[in-house]
DNA sequence: TTTTGAGTTGTTCGA
DNA sequence: GTCGAACAACTCAAA
């Protein structure tokens, strides 16, 4: 037992419970302080209106609350990431930092810089599996490769799956090893360089992912049939928390075996698929920047700019894509059905390079995570790992007639079309009451961009070139 | 080494 | 409206 000081660095990771790092290093050291950076390294890239920072900021708060009720506190710091550890980690005496794997690109390349300066400064620097089941090697092929298939991955991790890989990190009893000290307040956003943002909606921090759990808990059951309805509150909603960890994917996964049942195994296929490409991340690198497929790098995308607008905004012309779009844009959020729908279209009817959208979603969305983010890009850009076939290709008009029948999504977000009826708000320009509604209102709702059945073409000819 | 079965989420067309 | 086949061939993973 140490009696130095040891840190333990939050990252993604933000809560006092069932937590590889924190339990390891109470377990060790009878001064623990628990750190969080606010990187100006990746803050300096982000607009400063961000959901992301402000749902963070909340996230620090309870952490503050709760280590405050132990006689501790939070640190905070804001800086470079690989500055401020070592400096705080030198200050405090610290004879170790603790941390949780990291797997993005960027996340290992400051993680090494930090473990070098530390190491300089002979303090050690301890890492754990905490965010995953299963991390970068554990679930590989026979002959041992890495597995670019989803569904004999899936096999595969199941298989390994017992009750160890579920058991909790219990840190309750160690609570007492925390260092007992007052720190300041947090730095408000406006100090940070950002404005106010309310993210109420999606309940932040350690409350707020185990209200959402608790809730979802009550209707996994009908997660299956429900899930893909945007209209339907259908989904877990719990992406944000798994991206920030105020939940532990061990209680998740542990609680969803448990309960079994249709609901509670399709949604465990879904975290299943989030460390399908977190590994897939870990032994490819390369796909932040370049196609899974290196056939499919260097498609001609047209990229149009007035037509990436259009989509951005969510001034297409088709009501479906429109409306996700405006969910994301006003909300940070798009429901998965929308995710597909709205890439598929940006991909294969606007022609432009999924890049470009990749990028807009990870400004926009709370729950960015690069990895699921590029995966779920690829995929449906058919330039990734298990890949559709490129020539499937989505039509907005039949997805959203099957996905929003009664057009109750569509009407949440382009208001401007309610008047019209279930049956024509799916593809208003082949209704004649638009042009009835345009006089008497003036209702401004773009007429579509490009034509699907051509552009479906075109996108299959243009995947035929490579 | 060779063989075999299968591959998240779809669309279109014709019977 | 509903149903099944075609849409290309290829690659992956395991036997």
């Amino acid at each position: 037992m140490d009696s130095h000081c040891a840190l333990v660095w939050l990252r993604r990771d933000l809560r006092l419970f069932d937590h590889a790092a924190l339990y390891h290093a109470l377990k060790q050291c009878t001064q623990v302080a628990a750190v969080f950076i606010f990187d100006t390294e990746i803050l300096a890239q982000l607009p400063r209106r961000d959901s992301r920072v402000a749902f963070i900021w909340q996230c620090l708060l309870q952490l503050k609350t709760g280590l405050m009720a132990h006689g501790s506190d939070l640190i905070v710091r804001h800086g470079k990431a690989t500055e401020e550890i070592p400096r705080l980690a030198r200050e405090r005496n610290a004879a170790a930092v603790y941390v949780n794997h990291d797997y993005e690109p960027a996340a290992v390349l400051r993680d090494a810089t930090v473990g070098r300066e530390l190491a300089a400064s002979g303090i050690a620097f301890h890492s754990y599996k905490d965010q995953v089941i299963f991390e970068k090697d554990e679930i590989l092929t026979q002959a041992g490769g890495m597995y670019s298939v989803f569904t004999p991955y899936k096999r595969n991790w199941l298989a390994k799956l017992n009750d160890a890989h579920l058991q909790s990190y219990p840190v309750q009893p160690y609570l007492q090893h925390l260092a007992k000290f007052t720190g300041g307040d947090l730095p408000s956003l406006a100090e940070l360089g950002f404005e106010e943002c309310d993210v109420d909606a999606f309940k932040p921090g350690m409350n707020g992912g185990e209200i959402l759990f608790d809730d979802f808990c009550a209707r996994i059951a009908r997660y299956r049939e429900t899930r893909d309805f945007p209209a339907v509150k259908g989904p877990s909603y719990l992406s944000v928390h798994l991206r920030f960890g105020t939940v532990s994917i061990r209680e998740l996964a542990r609680t969803a075996w448990k309960i079994g049942g249709d609901g509670a195994e399709t949604w465990l296929s879904e975290l299943i698929w989030r460390e399908f490409y977190q590994q897939i991340l870990w032994h490819r690198p390369d796909v932040v920047e370049h196609a899974f497929k290196p056939e499919y790098d260097a498609l001609p995308f047209p990229n149009n700019r007035a037509l990436f607008a259009a989509w951005c905004e969510g001034q297409t012309g088709y009501p479906i894509v429109d409306a996700g779009m405006r969910q994301l844009n006003q909300t940070g959020y798009m429901h998965n059905r929308l995710r597909m729908i709205t890439a598929s279209f940006l991909v294969k009817d606007l022609l432009v390079d999924w890049r470009w959208g990749e990028r807009y979603f990870a400004e926009r969305l709370i729950d960015y995570d690069l990895a699921a983010n590029n995966g779920g890009w690829q995929w449906a850009a058919s330039t990734g790992c298990d890949a559709q076939p490129y020539f499937r290709i989505f039509n907005p008009v039949t997805q959203s007639q099957r996905f929003d029948k009664e057009g109750a999504f569509i009407r949440r977000y382009c208001p401007e079309l309610s008047y019209l009826d279930d049956k024509a708000i799916h593809a208003p320009w082949q209704s004649d009451q638009v042009s009835l509604e345009r006089r008497n209102i003036g209702t401004r709702y773009p007429k579509p961009v490009v034509d699907h059945a051509v552009a479906r073409l075109a996108a299959l000819t243009l995947f035929k070139s490579k």
